[in-house]
DNA sequence: CTGTTAGCGCCTTCAC
DNA sequence: GTGAAGGCGCTAACAG
């Protein structure tokens, strides 16, 4: 439709220079004399003039724009860390393109593939669940292949060696556990929705090892793997009448909520009677009743340094360099009502 | 960096065949012979060949991109018409470059020249509180002026001749404030934090509709506009202290939830003592204690709603159709426990 | 100081 | 059937 769409060529037209000269011109190149420069740029201003960013980005073989690929922007975590990267994109005049996986290995594929073909100069990608599931990461080494660089985020796979960004699930998870422990817990549950995932994994043996390391015993039983939210209701009061349970640590925000709302539903108290500790410190840990303690992620922090990384990496010549790291961020813990002192 | 990017005249070289006849193979044109046509595909798939995006949109003057431009992705509603749009979107072989306002007018204007230079086709928009202090929207006639067209959706303005989606916000608020009319309220406030916006305005004028309806008089003083949720806090706790309240109607749903958690702060009862109805059905609602009863706006839809409006629009060739439709989606009304019968 | 030329990767007439 | 040439809008090396 662009009816109006005014170029270098028009520009030279009017101003009878040639074209390269009115490029010259308008990116204010020395060697252009500052009296056609005047001439022209009042010419472009008056045409409103705007370069074609996508014949700029044929040119430059780059488009300034960051593929973000992310599993699910319902759940608050990622909406940070989503908040995080647009912020930190936008500064730097990158755009980012985003797209939601779902959790399915398919979309996640395809979005790539989709986006790997001179769309994006690089990606930010937190890995499906399903992906875990089928343990198949060749997509994304087909992209770092391909030149383009990738920081993951959150859920990482050991199996692809590039830039990583973090938190510590094992402390965190160990220190929630403790936390609970020395509150006098003595029967606490671990429940997860993400099992399948790097982070889902991590929080699980945080969790053994406080257990371990008090107890002296861990006991599978007391793991519950949740594969879809909608099974809470069902899975988690049948094994509270069975159980003696005093304290609950969720693998995130959603199901610390749930479980929380479960407890009360069977006509006990948080924290008297079962203390809650969840992870992901969002808007529903604030506002729950009562408040939610929580494994604050930082998620928008995180996506700062996520993008933060991949600026550096797309902006660094020095294509020798090890592109490798790992970030590690300290979660925080925010203890309010659901868990006793 | 793209070490290895194929392109067709690589492919030209290693065939023996020129890059017409190369590209013409791939297009599967009749002109050319299926034996080089085999030859030729069999090469293209061996080198893992894609056709570079950015050369493609150049020549056809398209992106196949959608700008998304939200006031605040943290807003459950807002997050849940991203999540549309984007399946949408994809469905329909597009992408969406997303940019958060964060309801300033500044970061929109920037964010909509950033993209007006080619990188969209087209954007979908939910206009910043600032843009609507502002009255300020020549950046979108600017958009439409250069032929892109736009889809506004929730928030959305008179000034400016395109297409909308919207909910039917007055016949929304009518009817949750005559709810809680019928079910014996008689001083029913209204709290919203965006009372600038198309959206906030005209839930206010269902309200006092429904009041004045029923008891014949508004009072302003029962209207309270919080600028920022921080205020909540201060502002609500006293004017329930000082006046006699048994419902409250919010704007949004976060402010709903502040306001139940402020009631039951003060000892107070939800819904015995206050009723509280809010709008958007979100994660919050569905979750607190008691759950919230709300309007549901219908956000998944509404953002696949958008995304096929303007996808019309893109794929018509019909220029000279008047597009300045709006498509209203009917709310519905979620009753859960923070109201009474 | 200014203009010509070439090319980014692709597609599309138009010749042969 | 196949290939040469031109152009999308821009930049940059090289002439003048």
């Amino acid at each position: 439709m662009s009816n109006q769409m005014m170029t270098l060529k028009k520009l030279a037209e009017l101003s009878n220079f040639s074209i390269s000269t009115v490029s010259k011109a308008l990116a204010d190149n020395p060697e252009i004399s500052n009296k056609t420069k005047n001439k022209i740029k009042k010419l472009a201003k008056l045409y409103n003039y705007r370069p074609n960013i996508i014949a700029k980005n044929l040119k430059s073989r780059t488009t300034r724009t960051i593929g973000v690929i992310i599993p699910n922007i319902l759940a608050h975590f990622f909406a940070k860390v989503l908040a995080g990267i647009e912020k930190e994109a936008t500064q730097h005049g990158y755009n980012i393109i985003t797209c939601i996986s779902d959790e399915s290995y398919e979309k996640e594929v395809k979005s790539m593939e989709m986006l790997a073909n001179g769309s994006v100069d690089g990606f930010i990608i937190s890995i499906s669940k399903e992906t875990f599931i089928k343990e198949n990461y060749q997509h994304l080494q087909d992209v770092i292949d391909k030149g383009l660089p990738i920081v993951m985020f959150d859920r990482v796979t050991d199996e692809v060696s590039c830039d990583k960004v973090i938190i510590n699930d094992f402390e965190s998870s160990f220190g929630a556990t403790n936390r609970l422990i020395e509150a006098g817990c003595k029967n606490i549950i671990f429940v997860s929705p993400i099992h399948n995932t790097s982070v889902g994994l991590k929080r699980v043996e945080g969790y053994k090892k406080a257990i371990n390391d008090n107890f002296n015993k861990v006991s599978e039983r007391e793991i519950l793997i949740i594969e879809d939210y909608k099974q809470f209701a069902k899975i988690l009061p049948e094994f509270l009448k069975k159980n003696k349970v005093d304290g609950v640590i969720a693998a995130d925000e959603l199901s610390a909520i749930y479980t929380m709302n479960l407890i009360i539903g069977l006509g006990l108290k948080v924290p008297n009677d079962i203390s809650v500790i969840g992870f992901t410190d969002g808007i529903l840990a604030e506002n729950s009743n009562p408040p939610l303690t929580t494994v604050d992620q930082h998620g928008t922090n995180l996506g700062c340094m996520a993008t933060k990384k991949i600026l550096d990496r797309l902006n660094s010549e020095t294509e020798i360099k090890k592109y490798n790291t790992t970030t590690v961020i300290k979660t925080s813990l925010i203890v309010r009502g659901s868990s006793k002192e």
